[in-house]
Formats: C-alpha cells, sequence, structure tokens
RNA sequence: CUCGAGAUUCCCUU
C-alpha cells in the first residue's frame, strides 16, 4: 500500500485525479487495505477537482473500513469545504474532530483562518487566531499571511501591517510570499506608496522578489494610473533576471488600456502571439484588450479580435461575451447583443449578474425600462439573488427620464427589504 | 521526504 500510495499521489499531482481513484479502486477490490494516507491523498485529489461530495462521501467509506481520521483528513476536507465558502461545515467538522479528541494544528488553523478571510469575516479568524494561541498552537508565516490578506482585502491595511509587525517581533521571518501578500493588499487599498516601501525593505533584507511580486507591484501601480512607473519596474524586473510571464503582460495591457493607450496593449499581444515569443497568451490576455478597444468606442474592433480568437481556438467565456454585449449596447445594436446573448447561451454559459446588470443598463439606456425591470426580478428567481448594482441602475434611470413615483415605488421596495440600499 | 494550509491579471450602476 505504501508504493500505491505514492502512486495514487503523483497521479493526483499530474492532474489525472480520475486515475489515481481508478487506483485506489482496484487495490480495494484486490484486497489490500487501503490506510489512512490513502484516504487522505484521494480526499485531497477529489476536493483539488472540485470534487468535494465524493471526498466527503470518502470520508464515509473511511469509517465503513474502520479507518480512523486523523487530523490531516480533517484539514483536508476542511479546505475543500472552505475554497466553497462553505466555512460553517469546516467549523463543524472541526468541532467534531475535537469531539474525537484530536488536537487541532497550525495548519488546520490556519485553514479555517483563509476561509473565514474568504467571506470578509476577518474577525472570526482573528478569534480562531487568539483561540490557537492560547491552546498552544503556534501560529506560522502561512497563518499570518492568511490574515494580513483578509485584513487587507476589507481595507484595513493598518492592522496587516501591526499584524506583519507583530509577526517579526514574535520571531517569524516573513517569506516572499507574506511579502507579496502584503504589498498586493496595500496596493489594493490605495497604498501603492506604502507597498513600494514595502517592496524596497524586501530587497533591502535580502529577498528576491518573485515574478508574482512583480506583478502585484506592476498591477498596483497600473491601477493608479502610474503606466511609466510600471513599466520602469518591468524593466527592472527583467534586469533582475525574472522572466515575465502571462499575468505579467496582462497586467501590462490592462494598465495601457486604462489609459487609453489600446493599440500600445495591441502591440503586447502580438508580441505575445510572436512565434519566438515563449508567453502565450490566454482567454484573459484577449478579454484586456476587447475591453479596452470597447471602452474606446471601437467596438467593431472587438468583435473581429473575437473572431480572431476564435480561430486560435480560444471560444471566449463568459467575461468575453458580457464585455460583448456591453459594447454592443454601447453602439445601440440591441439586436446584436440580444444575439451575443443568445450564443452565449447556446455555447452554455450560464449569464450571471454581470450579465443581467449589463442588459439592464443598455435597456435602460433605450428607455426600455419595462424590459429592464423584467430581468431585474429575472435575476432572483434565477437564482442569482437581489442585484445592489441592477436596482441602483434602474433607479437612476427612473430618475432620469423623470418617473419619480415608480422610482420611489422600486426605493420603497428595497427598503422593505428586497435589496438593501446603499 | 507515503497525506493537508498562504500571494498576482479580465466584465456591471453612480
Amino acid at each position: 500500500i505504501f508504493l500505491f500510495n505514492i502512486m495514487m499521489k503523483e497521479f493526483c499531482k499530474v492532474g489525472k485525479v480520475e486515475k489515481a481513484v481508478e487506483l485506489f479502486r482496484n487495490v480495494k477490490r484486490n484486497g489490500i487495505v487501503p490506510d489512512r494516507f490513502s484516504y487522505n491523498i484521494i480526499m485531497s485529489g477529489l476536493c483539488k477537482t472540485k470534487r468535494l461530495e465524493d471526498a466527503l462521501h470518502l470520508r464515509i467509506e473511511m469509517a465503513e473500513a474502520n479507518c480512523q481520521p486523523s487530523v490531516v483528513t480533517y484539514s483536508t476536507l476542511m479546505d475543500g469545504l472552505c475554497k466553497e465558502g462553505r466555512v460553517d461545515e469546516a467549523m463543524k467538522l472541526f468541532d467534531e474532530m475535537r469531539r474525537r479528541g484530536l488536537d487541532a494544528d497550525v495548519i488546520v488553523y490556519s485553514v479555517l483562518i483563509r476561509g473565514f478571510c474568504g467571506q470578509n469575516t476577518v474577525d472570526k479568524g482573528i478569534e480562531l487566531f487568539h483561540d490557537m494561541k492560547q491552546k498552544g498552537v503556534l501560529p506560522n508565516v502561512v497563518t499570518y499571511t492568511c490574515l494580513v490578506h483578509g485584513l487587507c482585502k476589507m481595507g484595513c491595511w493598518e492592522e496587516a501591517m501591526k499584524l506583519f509587525n507583530d509577526m517579526t517581533e514574535h520571531g517569524l521571518t516573513p517569506d516572499v510570499v507574506m511579502y507579496t501578500t502584503l504589498i498586493d493588499g496595500l496596493c489594493k487599498d490605495g497604498m501603492a506608496d506604502q507597498a513600494l516601501k514595502v517592496f524596497g525593505a524586501m530587497i533591502e533584507k535580502g529577498f528576491k522578489p518573485s515574478t508574482v511580486t512583480y506583478n502585484v507591484l506592476l498591477n498596483g501601480l497600473c491601477k493608479e494610473g502610474l503606466i511609466d512607473d510600471a513599466f520602469a519596474y518591468f524593466e527592472k524586473m527583467v534586469e533582475g533576471g525574472k522572466r515575465p510571464d502571462v499575468v505579467t503582460y496582462n497586467t501590462l495591457m490592462a494598465g495601457l488600456c486604462n489609459c487609453h493607450k489600446v493599440d500600445e496593449a495591441m502591440k503586447l499581444l502580438n508580441k505575445m502571439l510572436d512565434d519566438d515569443c515563449s508567453i502565450e497568451p490566454d482567454e484573459m490576455s484577449f478579454n484586456m484588450l476587447i475591453h479596452g478597444l470597447c471602452k474606446v468606442g471601437r467596438v467593431n474592433d472587438a468583435m473581429e479580435l473575437h473572431r480572431k480568437m476564435v480561430e486560435r481556438g480560444m471560444v471566449g467565456n463568459l467575461v468575453t461575451y458580457n464585455m460583448l454585449i456591453e459594447g454592443s449596447f454601447k453602439i445601440r445594436k440591441v439586436e446584436k447583443a440580444l444575439q451575443l446573448h443568445q450564443e452565449m447561451v447556446a455555447m452554455g454559459f450560464r449569464p450571471n449578474a454581470f450579465t443581467y446588470n449589463i442588459m439592464i443598463n443598455g435597456f435602460c439606456k433605450k428607455k426600455m425600462v419595462d424590459a429592464a425591470e423584467k430581468l431585474l426580478y429575472e435575476m432572483d428567481t434565477e437564482g442569482l439573488g437581489p442585484s445592489l448594482v441592477g436596482y441602483n441602475t434602474l433607479l437612476a434611470s427612473l430618475c432620469k427620464e423623470r418617473n419619480l413615483d415608480r422610482a420611489m415605488a422600486l426605493f420603497q421596495e428595497m427598503k422593505d427589504g428586497k435589496c438593501k440600499p446603499d
């Protein structure tokens, strides 16, 4: 079983989880008894391929085989649940684990903390952070990184910085991932200058920024409109021997589009398309440009680019269609927008909240308020929930049309609990 | 050293 475990693990590592499961089944059928490692390996593989239900079911099978779950079993499943946003269920497993007399370790806590941070309940994460320390489980760099990430995501960059310092005072050395997380978080909280300081401090301490570190920094600078600085750091990146990747290029293309340099962005895309460039564009690369073109009103060029994309064997994704639909409305081609919408559905893409809101906005601009309203309610029945953006869009449109009675009625409906106004 | 955790890029209203 020792050897089979290694094989299963390797199958999972190269993405052939199906093969691993098959091997697991064969092993069992041939009378070899899997140990808890085998179960854990398969569970982990299933979670990584979004087959959480199968993983949870395997836990039952494990119990039936009289194989006791370990802390690793629990953390694997809790991680899977958290990544699906099912943190409450992960907490149930956490309780169950403790009832069975298993002590949570630093990984269990880090998984849960990250889970809470992912659904913007960092306070719960902090609670667990204190809980673990009280129980004598020492947080490590990963634990701190999860919290820093969560805090920045909620705009609490000062708290994040405090925690970062707190960590070093506790004798832990930040690593590249920690630095990158903090730099990204600061940028996203509008603190690019602080981020640059941290970047400088990082280098001063002798840490080598990774490609991801450069990417987050470039993104931060681009979002601030500092495209020239972004390119300056891009140069440094290359000089420093860090290979740009497709994310680097996509980030720079977005930055160029943001300051209306769409043709420059196009040059970057063409560079990637060049045969002697080792970086291949992905769907996002095309999407960046499609967005840029739509934004400056060159919707037909965007459509043309979409065609080129399809020629290269990329069909585009939901985002591509959302942007093209929005573009069509922008140049007042409602029929084209509807046609794209149908095409998108036919291709198996389920319209999301963005799609609906784009259509609502499009209809509003055409003064087709009833159609817009119909879509607004359809979102709910389609399980997308009421959309604040959708309500706001329709409200704004009604006000513009001097249809204040209807606007007030809609506003009242929101206050009555349909959708909390902002 | 047979198993588990952390970082980056695209779309909607004002």
